[in-house]
DNA sequence: CGGAAGGGTATTTTT
DNA sequence: TACCCTTCCG
């Protein structure tokens, strides 16, 4: 037996053992899921298989990038390296650049984040007369999306306005060579279902498959597995049914409940000893979870008993909430040297975390935020981006209409719109028009130069982009300098820190690029910005890692992480379980992310709840969440904050009043 | 055409 | 509260 498997308790040892044939791993929360993964790559490696057959796919990139470290990690030399990880969008944007014109599209698309995806909604909308008060733009993408994953459709145009609207966005879509997220699997689907010599490619390519956090699966990613392995069927499963926490994106939990109607006959491992938790925390997790129908009975133990309950902390308001927590980091940091990374704040919605932050911030405590991806939707970057992305291709109507005027160069809406219109009429890009010399005529000798101008620049920058061994760092910071991009900045600011964050801004995006092109130099632009809208960035989990500091999350981004001492605030009704899982009668769904959210502690558990809490500006009022009677009380402890800290303060006051008394004594007395 | 100012509206979670 | 979008004025 060799060593990477040596260590692992029978359950584990047989999932990391079993290559052959389709093998279902049910892997409670904390059972040393990630461990058995790597173990059994490690394994097949050494088995004699060739790293670069094994295909690993995740659903998130968190779980991509873990993966991707500890296969590297646990490979001798760099083996590791030539496994395929990556996240189903991400596999399948890559699978489409190499095959892209099967499905109708040029190799060039792009991809659309959620930004885009609005805004070229609002446009379709405008072109069809729709108001913004009579349809959501956001809820139209909505639907679109359900009905990608389910593999509906919308109906019929004629007689419904959404269907109307998705219609014509799909089909502006695909004029523009963009695909949004939803279209990565809908396309890779229909790749590799209609086309058997793709298939065939893939299936020399990839002879071994592992999906991970396989609760998550949607129905299109189960369509892709499928068509990605052929009989006899060398794939492995791994996922919790408990922590399936993301239907509300069309994750299928009868991927995994019913397994056997996929793949016949698997072989199915449970693990359900955990090794993260103490007997308090699970004991605690466990009463929530029974309450949930239908799932698939499994029984977490650990041998773990630790010392400190589970407390369950009632506070006056948010801000007492945030202060609650930062003083007990701050004090348990400085009396028990206990390092700030070892805590968590795990929240339900994001913008909780941002008195959490001003708390943290007024106590000097070392604090990072992961999960909000408000980096790449700074206005600096997504500007420079844009302009990237027209580089790549300039019929991106989306990203060309935000730099036209970016920085002011005289090409106002007027003109804009002229050349949308001229676009429409005549059924090609808006870059077609304003390259269009009958279209110039059209226009005032003003905006005319100022088009040239721009559309020289574009091509000029267009081409330096396609040269071999380009620096793109260079070419970037090249277009910056010419587009006097850092001067329109400075003018924009009303503060002049206001300009510093954008240039600071402006410089993290250099060396994102710079980072990007050290280790890869083979795809180029399209490949940096592939991996940007994809949030693929390998660099991140380095970074977070390095990042020292209480980590600030979503309890959807905690998945599959693990911290020592864990705070869970704003366990309230309408936060915990979300005032919309009434509605859509996803509260099962709720009760699975608590569990989560509690799964993630390994020594110290503290949940929280306030009485009132700011919304928008105003104060409300709020009920403690119904999950929190659900809890059985064998372990857990529950405080009143505002009654607690009345008594601390009182003792306090004694041990002045005989700290001082002791000292007049003393000085008393030489 | 460009900038400023004010009103109105919105917050689930992620790829 | 915070930002986005419209509107209004130079």
């Amino acid at each position: 037996m060799s060593g990477f498997t040596g260590t692992l308790n029978p359950q584990q040892r047989q999932a990391a053992t079993h290559i052959h044939g389709p093998l279902l791993i049910l892997a409670g929360a904390g059972t040393g899921k990630t461990r058995v993964v790597t173990a059994r790559i490690a394994y097949m490696i050494n088995e004699g298989i060739k790293p670069e057959n094994i295909l690993a796919v995740t659903f998130t990139n968190k779980a991509a990038t873990e993966m991707r470290e500890r296969v590297k990690d646990m490979c001798r030399g760099d083996a590791g390296k030539k496994v395929g990880v990556g996240t189903f969008h991400a596999f399948c944007a890559r699978l489409l650049r190499e095959f892209a014109p099967y499905v109708g599209y040029k190799q060039n698309f792009v991809i659309y984040s959620q930004g885009e995806q609005i805004s070229l909604m609002k446009r379709a909308m405008k072109d069809l007369l729709i108001k913004e008060e009579t349809l959501d733009p956001q809820a139209v993408l909505t639907k679109i999306s359900k009905a990608k994953n389910y593999g509906e459709s919308l109906g019929d145009p004629q007689m419904d306005l959404t269907a109307a609207v998705g219609e014509k966005y799909q089909n502006e879509m695909r004029a523009l060579n963009a695909m949004d997220f939803d279209d990565l699997l809908c396309l890779g689907v229909q790749l590799l279902e209609n086309h058997a010599d793709v298939r065939s490619v893939l299936h020399r390519r990839h002879k071994f498959l592992m999906v991970d956090e396989f609760q998550d699966t949607n129905s299109l990613q189960m369509r892709l597995l499928r068509a990605l392995v052929p009989a006899p069927y060398n794939v492995c499963v791994v996922g919790d049914d408990d922590q399936s926490i993301y239907g509300w994106r069309g994750a299928e939990i009868t991927n995994i409940t019913e397994f056997e109607n996929f793949f016949e006959n698997p072989t199915v491992v449970k693990l359900e000893e955990n090794y993260r938790s103490t007997t308090p925390i699970l004991h605690t997790a466990n009463s929530l979870i029974v309450n949930n129908a239908g799932r698939r009975p499994k029984s977490l133990w650990s041998r773990n008993a630790g010392s400190a309950p589970v407390r369950i902390i009632a506070v006056q308001d948010d801000k007492e909430e945030a202060d609650m927590v930062s003083k007990e980091i701050e004090r348990a940091h400085f009396a028990d040297k206990e390092p700030f990374e070892n805590f968590a704040v795990l929240f339900r919605t994001n913008d909780q975390s941002r008195v959490l932050e001003q708390a943290f911030r007024a106590k000097k405590i070392a604090y990072r935020v992961i999960g909000a991806r408000s980096f790449f939707d700074r206005r600096e970057v997504k500007d420079i981006l844009a302009y990237l992305t027209i580089l790549h291709n300039p019929h991106d109507d989306i990203s060309l209409l935000r730099v036209l005027n970016t920085p002011t160069r005289g090409i106002g809406t007027t003109t804009a719109e002229l050349a949308r219109e001229r676009s429409m009429e005549k059924f090609h890009s808006v870059w077609v028009a304003l390259c269009d010399e009958d279209f110039l005529r059209q226009i005032p000798e003003k905006a005319r130069t100022a088009i040239r101008t721009f559309t020289a620049l574009i091509s000029k920058y267009a081409a330096s982009a396609q040269t071999q061994g380009v620096i793109l760092a260079d070419l970037t910071e090249h277009l910056i300098l010419e587009l006097g991009y850092r001067e329109y900045l400075q003018k924009l600011a009303k503060k002049p820190e206001e300009y510093n964050s954008w240039d600071n801004g402006l410089s993290e995006f250099m060396n994102q690029i710079s980072r990007y092109q050290e280790r890869n130099n083979k795809e180029g632009l399209a490949g940096f910005l592939d991996e940007v809208t994809l949030g693929d960035d390998r660099e991140e989990k380095d970074d977070i890692e390095k990042k020292k500091g209480v980590c600030l999350i979503t309890m959807h981004a905690s998945k599959g992480l693990e911290f020592p001492i864990v705070y869970l605030p704003g366990l309230e009704q309408g936060i915990l379980p979300h005032k919309r899982s009434y509605d859509e009668g996803r509260v099962d769904e709720e009760r699975r992310l608590f569990y989560v959210g509690i799964t993630r502690a390994r020594l110290k558990l503290t949940i929280s709840f306030v009485r009132t809490r700011m919304k928008w500006g105003k104060p409300q009022t709020e009920l403690p969440s119904p999950f929190l009677k659900e809890l059985d009380r064998t372990y857990v402890e529950d405080i009143d904050y505002t009654q607690h800290m009345k008594e601390a303060v009182g003792q306090e006051e004694t041990t002045n009043f005989f700290a001082g008394l002791k000292a007049m004594l003393s000085s008393d007395q030489p």
